[in-house]
DNA sequence: CTAGGGTTAG
């Protein structure tokens, strides 16, 4: 049924009953129409007009030559494909000079361009100067309101639209749905379900797929299945809802199933079908069915098109083929600022994903070379290219890129976008500036879950656990419901600061207040705990109590915790563990390592080394980054290829000496080698072997002045010796030294670091 | 007048 008679509806009384059951608050009581509005055939027949030029028939108008209304429709029709706002004005004023906007239907469809064109001011003015009001003009502009993300408006003018006794079609109470499922409330969609059934519409299709879109959305996935399956005529559009709702709601697999069953029943894929699809490939990594789906792309004839190859190449960056991924990206012609974002987003993804660390940093390098690229092209960033691009300065611990950023975002406005508001304080807080996240979350506008748990997990990380603890409570009150992520930082910050009643109230808490079951991160954060107080045997117990068997963390966890106790029984006991976790890793061979040699047991040591031979392991890849000013600075262990190198060793071999009269001891550590290391470069080294930090550290005092922070990554677990190190030279040096590692935060100020001292594995 | 591709927390 594709528009509702103009006749008054009969009601059966199921559907009445039903109506009464969903009509609640949100919605006015259904009023009987006083206007019947007929359909306007006037469309028909103007299809001439596309066969002139546009920009002659725009002169025409220019002319002031008197056209029929027709004549403007294809006109129109182009500026809202163009999305040229100007030339609409322009046509706007010559329908108004020559009297044709006295044509209800054509001022209608002029609601739509300026709303189409995201000029809602205007499209309402014109709306609410209409000669006669029609369905078509209301969901007009529902539409526009939906489109510009204002569906409070849009929901508002739905409400106009039935008190003023006009009737909704399916196209109306679809829009309507849309706007409920923008608005997260499935309560209101209910109440617009019920007038759907009110109607018997509710079997159409456009109200089945908005339906499903809306409980998919509201994350109700099973209604939103139902949803489907009650369309009588499925059409592509519900295929493609349903796919994406599975997909949306952690079922992808599932999602790719559908797409399938679709496919069987000869439902030709459109383009919003493949890119639907194509993200589902993403999120289970699934280059296999992806390059299937690419070749269908491409026998559908979809081979130009946008949308498509984004999600292609999207798809290729995120399952590390980044070549193919590169290719695509040098072959097309045209690029929109997705592409961009899409290439940008897709680095930074590889960053998480890729094992080898330095890959990892590469791959951040490049997110960033590409934003400077996108910036150079003329093209101009959105909240999405903010975003992912705060998270990669997170990720490389790159401040000063980061405030550039930060700087565009205010100056384009988009910071006042939640998401590019939380990406801004999860940057400052990653890079150890915590004044700055917490001066950013405060200005913030609005706050997403995903905000306050950036900066309670950036308190705890950043060694102000009690900060970490009054901002968990702050959030309760403001009513947002925290999840297990934001346990996690609320476990790390007791953890951090030995509050060992409070972590397990919490706990208990998280398990029967918010019916959150523990995952391993929560666990850790206990077990860490424990061990910083020296109770090892409790921690011990706590790893035998828990559900999960456990991993390579808490094992190693443990080990260090034996190290420092000197318990070499049960640290062998999890060495052990950790061995049949990751029989060939070296990280796991040095823990060991490093605990007999803390512990003066040299047999032990010798024979942990001959097996690190027998094994045959990869060697691990001592790296650390600074980045100062736009330059990212990458040093290895011992490197004296640096054009600094005699300074920087020159310096270290100062403080080194100097360190010595504030307690500070030499302690060997740490077997690292490295691929590229040749054995003359062995000879030459002095006695004194520097790990890459201290490099950096180096490099980062030579080269920025007095009391400016130095920031620095690292790709593995710092060792202790680096660590007692580096405090007494933030005592000496009077600087703050923030260092990132593969496990944890370090800020050193006045020989302290946030991680309670006890943040060192190897 | 309905569907789409790219974003933030462990």
């Amino acid at each position: 049924m594709a528009f509702l008679p103009s006749v008054a509806v009969t009601r059966t009384p199921k559907s009445e009953s039903e109506f009464r059951k969903y009509s609640t608050s949100f919605l006015p009581s259904e009023k009987s129409p006083s206007v019947s509005y007929q359909r306007s055939t006037q469309l028909d027949g103007v299809s001439e007009a596309r066969c002139l030029d546009f920009r002659e028939a725009l002169s025409l108008i220019r002319e002031g030559t008197k056209v029929e209304s027709a004549f403007y429709v294809p006109i129109l029709q182009e500026c809202i494909d163009k999305k040229l706002v100007s030339d609409a004005q322009k046509i706007h004023a010559h329908i108004v000079k020559t009297g044709a906007h006295k044509d209800a239907f054509l001022m209608t469809f002029l609601v739509n361009v300026y709303a189409k064109c995201g000029t809602m001011e205007t499209a309402r003015k014109v709306f609410d100067e209409l000669p006669r009001r029609n369905v078509v003009s209301w969901t007009t502009l529902m539409t526009g309101y939906v489109h510009d993300s204002k569906p409070e408006l849009a929901v508002q003018v739905f409400r106009e639209m039935l008190e003023a006794g006009a009737y909704p079609t399916n196209y109306t109470l679809g829009t309507a749905l849309s706007a409920s499922s923008d608005l997260y409330s499935k309560e209101l969609g209910k109440q617009i379900h019920g007038y759907s059934i009110k109607y018997r519409i509710e079997f159409d299709a456009s109200i089945g797929n908005s339906l499903c879109s809306l409980y998919s959305k509201c994350g109700s996935l099973e209604c939103a299945v139902k949803a489907f399956r009650r369309i009588r005529d499925k059409n592509v559009i519900s295929w493609t809802t349903v796919i994406s709702a599975w997909g949306d709601n952690g079922e992808a697999a599932t999602g790719l199933q559908f797409f399938v069953e679709m496919l069987s029943e000869c439902v030709e894929p459109n383009e919003f079908t493949l890119t639907s699809a194509l993200s589902l490939c993403c999120v289970m990594q699934s280059l296999d069915i992806g390059t299937q789906i690419h070749s269908l792309t491409i026998k559908l004839g979809f081979e130009s098109n946008l949308p498509i190859k984004n999600s292609i190449m999207y798809l290729y960056l995120k399952c590390g083929w980044i070549h193919e991924a590169k290719k695509l990206f040098d072959e097309m012609e045209s690029i929109s600022l997705v592409t961009w974002n899409a290439m940008i987003a897709g680095h930074a993804r590889m960053m998480d994903f890729t094992k080898d660390d330095l890959a990892a940093h590469q791959c951040g390098t490049e997110a960033l070379s590409i934003f400077l690229k996108l910036n150079r092209s003329g093209m101009k960033p959105d909240l999405f290219t903010f975003s992912s691009v705060l998270s990669v300065c997170s990720s490389l611990v790159a401040l000063e890129q980061g405030e550039q950023v930060h700087a565009q975002t205010i100056k384009t406005g988009f910071l006042s976008d939640v998401v590019v508001g939380t990406a801004l304080v999860n940057m400052y807080n990653k890079c150890g500036s915590i004044e700055r996240a917490s001066k950013a979350f405060v200005e913030m506008s609005t706050r997403t879950l995903i905000s306050w748990t950036s900066m309670i997990t950036g308190y705890a990380q950043n060694g102000q656990p009690q900060q970490a603890l009054l901002l968990f409570e702050d959030m309760r009150l403001a009513g947002v419901r925290p999840n297990k992520i934001t346990f996690v930082g609320v476990l790390s910050a007791c953890s951090h600061a030995g509050m060992v009643d409070e972590a397990l109230d919490y706990f208990q808490m998280m398990k029967n207040e918010y019916k959150i079951t523990p995952v391993m991160d929560h666990y850790a954060c206990l077990i860490d705990m424990f061990v910083r107080l020296g109770r090892l045997d409790e921690a011990f117990d706590f790893i035998k109590e828990m559900d999960l068997e456990p991993n390579e963390f808490i094992w190693s966890i443990l080990i260090a915790g034996c190290r420092s106790q000197g318990k070499l029984e049960l640290g062998f006991y999890a060495a052990e563990q950790l061995l049949k976790l990751k029989p060939k890793d070296t990280e796991t061979y040095n823990l060991l390592l490093n605990m007999y040699l803390s512990a003066g047991k040299w047999k032990e040591v010798s024979r942990v080394r001959k097996m690190m031979k027998e094994v045959k392991l990869g060697r691990l890849k001592d790296w650390t980054w600074i980045s100062i000013k736009d330059k990212i600075y990458s040093f290895k262990r011992k490197a004296r290829s640096h054009a600094q190198s005699g300074e920087m060793y020159e310096l270290l071999g100062n403080l080194h000496e100097k360190a010595k009269s504030f307690g500070y001891e030499w302690e060997e550590s740490l077997e690292l080698t490295d691929e590229e290391e040749d054995a003359d470069e062995e000879k030459a080294s002095s006695s004194i072997v520097y790990h890459s930090e201290k490099l950096a550290i180096a490099f980062g005092l030579l080269n920025t002045s007095n009391a400016v922070p130095i920031r620095v990554t690292k790709s593995i677990s710092m060792c202790r010796d680096c660590h007692n190190f580096i405090r007494v030279i933030s005592l000496l040096s009077a600087r703050e030294i923030i260092i990132r590692d593969s496990k944890r935060l370090h800020k050193f100020i006045n020989g302290h670091c946030s991680c309670g001292d006890f943040g060192t594995l190897i």
